[in-house]
DNA sequence: GAGGAAGTACGAAGATTTTCGTTGACAATA
DNA sequence: TATTGTCAACGAAAATCTTCGTACTTCCTC
C-alpha cells in the first residue's frame, strides 16, 4: 500500500531528513555516522527508522548495492513547506505576519536577514492578487 | 517537582492551550464545549489532558468553586514564540528568512498581510546590531 | 432524604514513537 | 575454508500520547 499524500515526518524522522537532505543519497551508516555527531543512538535504531519511513513512502531505498542507499521522496523544500504550513496553521490561524511576529521577536536578527526578508517580500509583491 | 523551564506541548495539549487563549481562564466543560464544535472526543478526555498539564506545569488551576478553573502558566506570545522557534531551529537552522519563505510559498499572501510584514521589518530594522 | 446532574480522580487500554538486541545472510580475508 | 565484519530483517521492550470508562463526591431538586 502506497500513499501519495506524504505524511508530516516525527521528529526523528525530521532528523533523519535533515541528514538525507545535507548529503544526497545515504546508506544507513552515513545517516548513522553524521546523526551520531549530535546524538547518540544506535546502529539499528536509525535502520528501523528508515525501514519505517520506507514503509511510510518517505523514502524509497535502492537495493542494488548489499548496503541500500536510501534517498528522500519528496523534495526538501516541500516538506519544509508541509513543516511551516502545519505551524502555520495550528499555532498561527494561518497568519504568515503572526508567525514572523513571533519567529523574530526574542532573537538578534542580522541586518543581512532583514535584508534578505525585505527582498523576499519584494518578491512577492508582484504576484498577489 | 516544578520545572520551571516549560515544555513544548502537543498537539492535543495545544489544541487545548489555544482555547484557553481565545477564551481565556475556562473550566473542563467550556473548553470541551468549545474543542468539540471541531473535533468529537470525550468530556474526561479533556478533563485527563488538563490534569496532565497541571502535573507538567503548563496550566494551573483555581480549585475555589466545584467546577475547577483552569489557564494557561505561561503567556500565549511566550509560548507561540517557543513553537516557532522550535521550528526555526530543527527545520530551517535558524533562519528566519528560509522560514519565511516556505511560509509563503504556496499561498496566496494578501497585499495587506505583505504591507504587515513589511511594518514589522521596519520596526525590527532599529533595534539590530 | 432519594435521585439525578455535574465534577474530579484514577486506572488503564490503544496507538504511536523510539530504541535496540538478536538472528541469519554475505562477504572479505587470514 | 574458518573467522571476523557488515548489513538487513524482525520482534519486541520502553516511552509517550490519546482517549475513555468507572467510581466517588457534591450539589440541586422534588
Amino acid at each position: 500500500m502506497s500513499q501519495e499524500p506524504p505524511q508530516k515526518p516525527t521528529a526523528s524522522e525530521l532528523e533523519i531528513l535533515r541528514v538525507l537532505w545535507a548529503q544526497g543519497p545515504s546508506t544507513v551508516r552515513e545517516v548513522y555516522e553524521a546523526l551520531r555527531e549530535q546524538k547518540s543512538l544506535g546502529y539499528t535504531t536509525v535502520l528501523k527508522l528508515l525501514q519505517i519511513m520506507t514503509a511510510k513512502g518517505t523514502v524509497r531505498r535502492n537495493e542494488e548495492q548489499r548496503a541500500h542507499v536510501y534517498e528522500a521522496c519528496q523534495p526538501a523544500e516541500e516538506t519544509k513547506r508541509q513543516l511551516v504550513g502545519d505551524v502555520l496553521h495550528r499555532v498561527f490561524e494561518g497568519s504568515a505576519s503572526e508567525l514572523m511576529i513571533h519567529a523574530l521577536e526574542g532573537r538578534r536578527t542580522s541586518k543581512k536577514e532583514l535584508d534578505e526578508l525585505r527582498r523576499l517580500l519584494d518578491k512577492y509583491e508582484g504576484r498577489t492578487r
